[in-house]
RNA sequence: GCGUCGGUACUCAAGUGGUCAACGAGGGCAGACUGUAAAUCUGCUAGCUUCGGCUUUCGGAAGUUCGAAUCUUCCCCGGCGCACCA
């Protein structure tokens, strides 16, 4: 491994390294094949592009042959983290965590390799954590100070609101902690919202196993203001979205996005992306056009390069030059049937009531005969309807 | 345990007997403008409706009242203060 490729390994979209890049460098120099972790609470049915970046970088790991694990916190999701909750989350059933981690191997798997030599290995920590009795956990309660978990910015922002702040919530940090000692890592990777937690297990491996765990912390997608985009910002594309989707949840990105978004979340070389980023600020190029390369790069890793160059061109088609798109959801109907009922037995809609709001603010078309929707209760008719500006739906009359 | 303040729609948050399906902000949806961006402007944002209305919703249950998110009682949950600290 010669040294630039070491030096995008330790600082492409990175945030952070505890104690220090050259820590980590000096021991991959040595030729040390390092054991890293990324944890990932299976708080929800499916992974998105933020949760990607860190997987992505796990995988860069992989191949340049270190030992890789993707810990499914299958115990920790049941508590709840903490981090960015202005209230204490929802505790989630054994049963419920299952159901959510079911396809998350599946869909990690466009990056990381479970096959094969050196293949990624999955654990889940309620293997450890769910066997620690009372006295266990007193016994790591006892490694922090209720000072240092208040001292957490979303802490001491409950305690100025008067907010509840519960003693299991404090415990979470201790868990992640000792999923590190449990599985003996060298190294933990994760988002930059989990430094706190990282650094909870470094603390922890020095204490009990006098060991100098290296932490790295990736960068979140961001815009230019330094404004994260979350899941709440909803166009956060899953990876379980087809590549037409992904494609179009991508093209809706802030502008902002564009640079950290290719740092993150492509393969394509940082001296590539130094000139797109001067290109941006310099040029009056359509900054839709760097997007759409954006949006191919990355359905290209998920889906590959063909549907990924099919979603490109649907794309296009659809939403640059208007045309009906050709691969989209049909509904079989009666002649008499009213296209309310259609709409909302298909869950084209969720209510009558949307249906009617829809129809008011003119946002139902017929695309086959350029007729608007005008009146709740059109019987439908045979070609494309276009909902705003997203939806599509042909009607079949049989 | 005592006192006191609080629990409101997806989130935050106003409302303290009728004008309340409930101000405002964020988010979301839609329209205009565009590059399906962003920003901006506008409308919508519980459900059903023969468009007259009707039904469900302000932690839960019961009650007072012609009428309750708003008042009373009990219960559940939380913040703060005091007490307790074996």
């Amino acid at each position: 491994m010669n040294k630039d490729h070491i030096d995008e390994l330790l600082s492409r979209g990175i945030s952070n390294i505890y104690p220090s890049k050259e820590f980590v460098q000096a021991q991959i120099v040595k030729g040390k094949k390092l054991t890293i972790y990324l944890g990932i609470d299976p708080t929800g049915p499916t992974l998105h592009l933020g949760h990607a970046i860190p997987i992505k970088k796990l995988s860069e790991f992989q191949k340049a042959g270190h030992k890789v694990i993707l810990l499914m916190g299958d115990f920790t999701a049941m508590i709840g983290d903490p981090t960015d909750k202005g209230t204490a989350r929802k505790q989630l059933t054994h049963t419920e965590v299952m159901a959510n981690l079911k396809n998350y191997k599946k869909q990690a798997s466009a990056l990381l390799n479970f096959k094969g030599k050196n293949k990624a290995e999955i654990k889940f920590n309620s293997k450890w954590l769910g066997k620690m009795n009372f006295e266990d956990v007193i016994d790591l309660a006892s490694k922090m100070t209720v000072q240092q978990m208040l001292e957490r910015d979303m802490f001491k922002k409950r305690t100025e609101e008067n907010k509840p702040i519960f003693i299991h919530e404090f415990l979470y940090p201790l868990m992640q902690a000792y999923d590190s000692v449990a599985m003996n890592v060298d190294g933990e990777l994760g988002g930059n919202d989990q430094i706190f937690n990282m650094l909870c297990g470094r603390d922890l491996m020095k204490t009990l196993k006098n060991k100098e765990k290296f932490v790295i912390s990736v960068k979140l997608l961001e815009d230019n203001n330094g404004k994260k985009m979350g899941k709440s910002d909803g166009n956060m594309a899953k990876l379980s979205d087809n590549a037409d989707l992904m494609y179009s949840s991508i093209m809706s990105w802030n502008d902002g996005l564009l640079v950290s978004s290719f740092e993150l979340c492509t393969n394509i070389p940082m001296f590539e992306i130094e000139i797109i980023r001067k290109n941006i600020e310099t040029t009056s190029a359509n900054p839709r056009d760097i997007k759409m390369r954006l949006a191919r790069s990355i359905v290209t890793i998920y889906h590959g390069e063909k549907n990924a160059e099919e979603a490109e061109k649907n794309w296009e088609n659809t939403f640059s030059k208007k045309e009906i798109p050709d691969n989209i959801g049909s509904i079989n109907a009666k002649v008499e049937d009213l296209l309310i009922d259609l709409f909302l037995s298909n869950k084209i809609v969720a209510s009558k009531m949307e249906f009617r709001r829809l129809v008011e603010s003119g946002a139902i078309t017929n695309l086959t005969n350029d007729e608007k929707i005008l009146s709740a209760n059109d019987v439908a008719k045979n070609g494309v309807y276009r909902i705003g500006k997203k939806r599509f739906c042909k009607i079949n009359i049989k």
